[in-house]
DNA sequence: TTGTACGCGTTATCAT
DNA sequence: ATGATAACGCGTACAA
């Protein structure tokens, strides 16, 4: 009785051959009698035998792992698209890493070297929002590994890209707050040196000028994150001021919420008083009330894509070559109960 | 010039000596030159050498990799119990593999095939709501993989448990309901293999019967899932009835609102006529209007706890003697503006 | 103090 | 049709 798992030298050991030839059996070589091919698949069945992937690993020089860095998972948005990178993954022959950079830099580096130590094959980002630099993903393609940005763009680094019109979403949701009749229109914003945010603040300005509204920066604050309770102190000191909003477009749902709540507390009515439209159409956004008006993103699609897109790369021998993609989603606006009703004319 | 990474070999033949000598070297042998040592070193900095993951992991038969499955992540309940294990784990030297069984008994026993494939040196699972049968987990403690079962427990399975009191949260919950005057109490229930959502329904019996209150068969309906659309046509059917309920215990945050979402729809007030009570106090919930009353639970401590266990069987060499451990946390009840008012006397 | 040889499990190449 | 051998990169028992 040997100890530890069985190995093909077991199993030829047993069969008195030599290990090359049950490996061929298990590979179906062709030039193999049929005899032998079955008498070893039998035992190897019967022995239970497993193929040992870290000895393959080894001789392939590759790992079948492919990292995917985000900078949480808590959100729905994330999540969301973790689950459609999941989905495509888990039908290929290779496994998914999943990292947390909880939106630090610092934390992003080290993930990325820890990546880069076991070899991953493939790596799919979507950068922290402190991360300004992208060197440390230039240093895994000059290791070969291809690399998948998603949804948070890195200017200037030269990747495969899946991104959002963020653009768009944010132009077509503060133009329809124009059109319902809203003149005072303040911006809950993120950092700047997010692309996400950062194009949906131009989105907003845009659709201001496009309608001739004049910009007022006190209309304009950028939170410092992107969950529920960051987004009270902004919007309390937006509402205390002396020229009240008559809608606020939020830069996400979560901050959205925490400005219905704050606009509530203090005696407004929604949408009468105040409009609100958030950006992410999380699940839970439609049972609030009013339902909340929003931004809806294609996360499942955007993480099928990005994982269909790193496959691409690593099943292609000349992926080298082939140009780096960038697709752009198209988001779309939900008008519900949190703004007043406006319809486009067709 | 040699294509690939630089090994010890690489460093070997430039210095002249054994790739043994650099093996020690770098592993910091206490027989060897200081010199030796510091060339070698100074080498493989300047020549920025990583070690070889794979060789390592055959060498050793270790993949340094923990398993862990869950239903989903698209709920705030397991993206955060995921994040409390990654931040114990991110600090270890293993990296995580993070699984969806998508509540099928299937998937997961395919998931744990692909796991034992890779050869991880532990699985911590919060198994599928369909999963009845256990012996896959065993399976892997065969193998002399621990296995820690956390949130959702596996009756007559020997393991690690992190697990929540799931029927003291039920019981204070339905018991607060009662003192604050309601004796109708309905309950959204989920499935009944699930050792949760079993226990929170034995929970919900048991507090009205402490309290006298017979138990009606058309207060308790089982639904077929756990996100809010799955709660719609159960709560429908349930405020349809002739005899209405005046509160409903829900046995998630998520159907608990989209109960709150039928029966305001119905016309029925929020809690005047109707209290409603959910479990996990997912972060949104308190953002609802009226607020949701809730069953808080250690999500985060959860996490961490499983993750530290584990890592504890790995560390430890004697670990298989251990005693399995079965630690339960307390959920909390939080009363919220979804449920009548009532001080709990001191 | 350092070099040699072997093994971890598998496959590919060359030989028979 | 199948066996022997080398190789993937590393650590270590043994030898020197």
């Amino acid at each position: 009785m040997k100890k530890g798992r069985v190995t093909i030298t077991d199993i030829a050991k047993e069969l008195n051959v030599a290990p090359s030839t049950v490996s061929r059996a298990l590979n179906d070589h062709p030039a193999l009698k049929k005899e032998t091919k079955q008498a070893v698949r039998a035992l190897a069945e019967k022995l239970g035998y497993q193929p040992n992937f870290m000895a393959l690993s080894l001789l392939r020089q590759k790992s079948n792992t492919i990292g995917v860095i985000v900078p949480e998972i808590t959100s729905h948005f994330f999540s969301a698209i973790i689950t459609g990178i999941q989905d495509i993954i888990s039908n290929s022959e290779y496994n998914i890493m999943i990292c947390l950079s909880n939106e630090s830099y610092e934390e992003e580096a080290i993930i990325i070297k820890k990546l880069l130590k076991i070899q991953v094959d493939a790596v799919l980002v979507s950068p922290a929002s402190e991360t300004k630099n992208f060197d440390h993903f230039r240093t895994l393609q000059k290791n070969n590994i291809p690399v998948v940005i998603f949804d948070r763009d890195c200017p200037g680094l030269e990747a495969d890209k899946i991104l959002v019109d963020d653009y768009a979403g944010a132009f077509q949701a503060v133009e329809y707050l124009i059109k319902s009749g809203c003149e005072k229109i303040a911006h809950l914003g993120g950092p700047l040196n997010l692309s996400t945010t950062k194009h949906r603040l131009q989105g907003y300005l845009d659709a201001l000028e496009n309608a001739k509204i004049p910009v007022r920066q006190e209309y304009i604050s950028h939170v410092k994150g992107f969950s529920h309770n960051d987004g009270l102190k902004p919007t309390t000191e937006l509402l205390k001021s002396s020229h009240l909003p008559d809608a606020i477009f939020a830069m996400n749902d979560s901050i959205a919420i925490s400005a219905m709540h704050i606009a509530r507390k203090m005696g407004m009515r929604i949408p009468e008083d105040i409009s609100i439209v958030g950006f992410d159409d999380e699940p839970h956004s439609s049972y609030f009330r009013p339902s909340l008006s929003t931004v809806w993103q294609p996360v499942y699609s955007i993480g099928m894509l990005s994982a269909r897109i790193a496959l691409g790369r690593l099943n292609s021998d000349n992926a080298d070559n082939l140009a780096f993609r960038q697709e752009v989603f198209k988001p779309e606006l939900v008008v519900r109960g949190s703004s007043r009703p406006f319809i486009v004319p067709a």
